[in-house]
DNA sequence: CCTCTTATCTAAATTCTTTTCATAATCTGC
DNA sequence: GCAGATTATGAAAAGAATTTAGATAAGAGG
């Protein structure tokens, strides 16, 4: 865990002095990462012994390993405790926008089951088909997103946005078929039915949804993700990135399930691309 | 500039010692962000004034001012400096494919330029209708997400992702339209050729690709993106992250620049999405 | 009200960092 | 190729910063 999580975590069990170092910290940053233990001592208005024992508590060697972990985190976490600008300057928008993105793919890491991930991956090699459902613009680019990637490693997959098909689909699952849904909300009842249904065909279903929702409950297996989302509304939601890592982790996990399949297919999919463009190798495996 | 930026830069610069300093801040960051300056003097064989002045060759202030900085660029860079690892275990797949989205995240945002990004998003929400094309898993992801983010501001927009589709649409394109495309090799030459066709018929390009490419050129506006690839093909381009932090921030600026108009549309978005779900409006803006 | 524990400080010791100055190496222009 | 200038580097000393050790104060529990 973080040091900025620890001291989040622990601030009731602090005593007078540590609480208000930690006071400093968590509201100015800026001046905490770059103050001397003498600076960050006084202004605290404690002794710098103080601040030593402050570190240690925290599990640091020392003042400067307490640093250096403070400003390692500070890089995603800086924004995450103080709200973003709501100046609309291009480079300030810029700049929250991308530290939002970095902070949703920190977050879901730290929260990420890799047993869990490795125990789908290897449900997905082993389908006979498998469908990527959702719906709704980010959800759907889940979908999308699946297919494309899974298509590369030999797998048969087909992605479907639409409810109806969706349905459809999941009546007429197989036993060795597998759909996994993602719904960033949790509350896509269209979905829930669609699993109810393939569970009732004896199919396999996994959500990539938030943990406690009506959706992460209907299938066999869920991988959650739970981030804060932001309160401006014209900022789009940070956590498609979250989403997006996570397929990405599938997918790779999946290919190393059967990593033989996987290089031939892709390496086909290599040779088409090259041989229709020209003949530069280092491009990127599809535009 | 970020520290390792700035050291990688001036490399050939360097003098005997400050090179070897500067190899053992590239090879070994964990010893070099941990060490104290005599720590690191030593490794180095070189004196403690040495490392001294090299830090304040870099504009920093002092050796911790040094450390903090590199502490800082650490989280994001490491990984980028010392090639990921090819461990399969779940763990530390998670790892790598996280640390390197968000190292895309924080490399495009370097060289990000926000006039360029503005310029797009004011002809964007001045542009009687906006066609959005990309092909190919990825650039055809960012057509849609294009299409996904900006419908929302209440803009008339049609993602398209067949090429003779785009052609078509090219050559019916009326001189008030946009047409932004999105190619991450640079090389899709059926996007050329619509971006040639847009342009005859007098309507205003945009491309999403890498500089110095054919994509790029042929555009009125080009918004680039050059991020090396990693070479492990089971590895999802990370590039990914990037066009999408660039879609957002081009949704977002767009917003602004006709504020009242997005929010009346995102709100009966909004409540569409509340009344036909459960009338918990801290909901993510579609699913 | 006393004792024990915990929290905190002062002062000393230690360690780390920077400055100063001297020397060595390298470059420049003749 | 050499005198003078410039730059690079290190040793030693000075100056900070940090930690340790021991002492004191504050609070909890009997």
């Amino acid at each position: 865990m973080d040091i900025l999580a620890r001291i989040q975590n622990e601030q009731d069990q602090f005593s007078q002095s540590e609480k208000r170092i930690a006071e400093i910290l968590l509201n100015d940053f800026d001046f905490a990462v770059n103050a001397s233990i003498v600076e960050l001592a006084e202004r605290a208005e404690v002794s710098p012994p103080t601040v030593t024992r402050f570190c240690r508590r925290l599990n640091c060697q020392n003042y400067a390993d307490f640093k250096i972990q403070l400003a390692k985190t500070m890089f995603v976490g800086a924004r995450y405790l103080n709200p973003g600008t709501r100046s609309t300057a291009p480079a300030d928008v810029a700049e929250d926008i991308v530290t939002k993105a970095q902070n949703a793919l920190y977050l879901f890491h730290h929260a990420f089951k890799p047993e869990q991930a490795q125990v789908v991956a290897e449900t997905l090699s082993r389908s006979g088909m498998i469908y990527a459902f959702g719906s709704g613009g980010n959800s759907s680019m889940i979908a999308q997103e699946l297919q494309n990637r899974l298509f590369r490693l030999g797998l048969r997959v087909s992605a479907c946005t639409d409810h109806h098909m969706q349905m459809m689909i999941a009546a007429a699952a197989r036993p060795e078929d597998t759909i996994i849904g993602s719904s960033f909300s949790g509350r896509n009842m269209e979905l829930v039915r669609a699993f109810t249904l393939a569970r009732e065909a004896g199919a396999t279903t996994v959500a990539l949804s938030q943990s406690d929702s009506a959706v992460a409950a209907a299938a066999d297996h869920a991988l959650t993700i739970d981030l804060p989302e932001g309160d401006n509304i014209f900022r789009p939601t940070s956590t498609r990135f979250a989403y997006l890592a996570l397929v990405d982790i599938l997918a790779n996990l999946t290919a190393y399930q059967n990593r033989a399949q996987a290089t031939v297919t892709l390496r086909h999919i290599k040779h088409q691309l090259v041989a229709h463009r020209d003949g530069d190798d280092r491009q990127l495996l599809g535009d």
